[in-house]
DNA sequence: CCCTAAATGGATCGATCGCTCTAGTCCGTA
DNA sequence: TACGGACTAGAGCGATCGATCCATTTAGGG
């Protein structure tokens, strides 16, 4: 009933415990997947107690990573967004994500690359919640890249499989760099997907 | 009991119980990561016991999983050792693996693909000896697909480099295509190594 | 046949897991 | 001032974690 005239001084201070949940387990979601990431730790990490948790996350754990999930996913989102509009060209706009992904990973010691590959990958077929969240963040970066290949004068059905296969590779390239610590499995696949994408046009 | 078929026999049941803890232990591993593995499945899944397995394993879980690791990973350099001898042109043969890839998960239900990418991707910077192991995989791929494209006449340099790319798009295809329960991205894939591939030739 | 060492079975450990619960505090409204 | 809902605090639940321990079984050499 009074639902609606709770517009005032609300969201900031309603949320605020929340927030901190969300992304506090985003970034610990992202370092140590699903499984090795601890109720507790994200309490603590948030600087919050197990009464805020459930209160705001009422099917717990779960519930809460798949939001910090769609947060993260977000994040990742402005990174590609960062990427894909630093060039007019299709071809060296894919190269700058690459590159952008490998300064961001390198700057925080291999950690913060994409926010749903560890999660995804060990949880497949084990929790449905999850792995359609990881699953939606994953075709709307493919949406994202595809619109760009597609402005950059690439056929509509080439730009959506070409977007396709990058991604492929950013991911890939991402756990070849992430175990070896090294950011050149990044550097070449920003050069191989810049031939690739130029090869299309 | 037959003494002297035992005594011929020995070795093999010697490390019978060990050979089944690390076959079952590469199977969780691939399937649910590191930290969703507990060691009861384990021991359940291998018929063994807590005493066999640290028997053979003193150091626990972990010296277990780096011992499943390269066992899996030696399982999946058959599978690339496949692809890549079932064609003379290094094109083809590449996209034969990811096709052979794609067949593999879609069969297992999505489940039996590269054996480390979940766990490598969970443990990274939190156990040196199971992120060594991994990279020692990856390496190991990376040089078997690079040794194909040189046996194609692509130069050391160029060859070392794209395999490099290979990999990383096979296994981000590979988790683009679990997520989603569709092998389109391993054969996307497929098409766009050929391609660059035979651009490098 | 005994003896030793390898291998096994499984009860049990303290710690931690995800989660529940009750007793609060805080604050806008009347 | 009193009320009521949103939110917080954290002790404690049963279950399970990885690991330990030791009694028992097994196999081969003397």
């Amino acid at each position: 009933m009074n639902a609606t005239e709770r517009t005032t001084a609300q969201p900031e201070a309603r949320s605020d415990t929340r927030t901190r949940l969300v992304v506090a387990t985003a970034t610990l979601l992202q370092r140590q997947g699903y499984e090795g990431t601890s109720v507790k730790q994200i309490v603590r990490e948030a600087e919050a107690t197990y009464g805020s948790l459930y209160h705001f996350f009422p099917a717990g754990k779960e519930e809460l990573a798949a939001e910090a999930l769609r947060f993260g996913a977000a994040d990742f989102t402005e990174l590609l967004r960062r990427g894909l509009s630093s060039a007019d060209e299709p071809a060296e706009a894919v190269a700058n994500c690459a590159h952008l992904l490998a300064d961001t990973l390198r700057e925080s010691n291999w950690t913060d690359g994409c926010p749903v590959a560890a999660t995804a990958l060990e949880i497949i077929g084990r929790s449905p919640v999850i792995q359609r969240t990881s699953d939606e963040a994953l075709r709307q970066w493919r949406e994202l890249i595809a619109s760009k290949l597609k402005d950059g004068a690439i056929p509509e059905v080439k730009a959506v499989a070409l977007a396709c296969t990058i991604l492929s590779t950013l991911e890939g390239a991402e756990l070849l760099s992430r175990v070896s610590s090294d950011d050149e499995p990044l550097h070449l696949a920003a050069e191989h997907l810049a031939q690739l994408v130029r090869a299309s046009a």
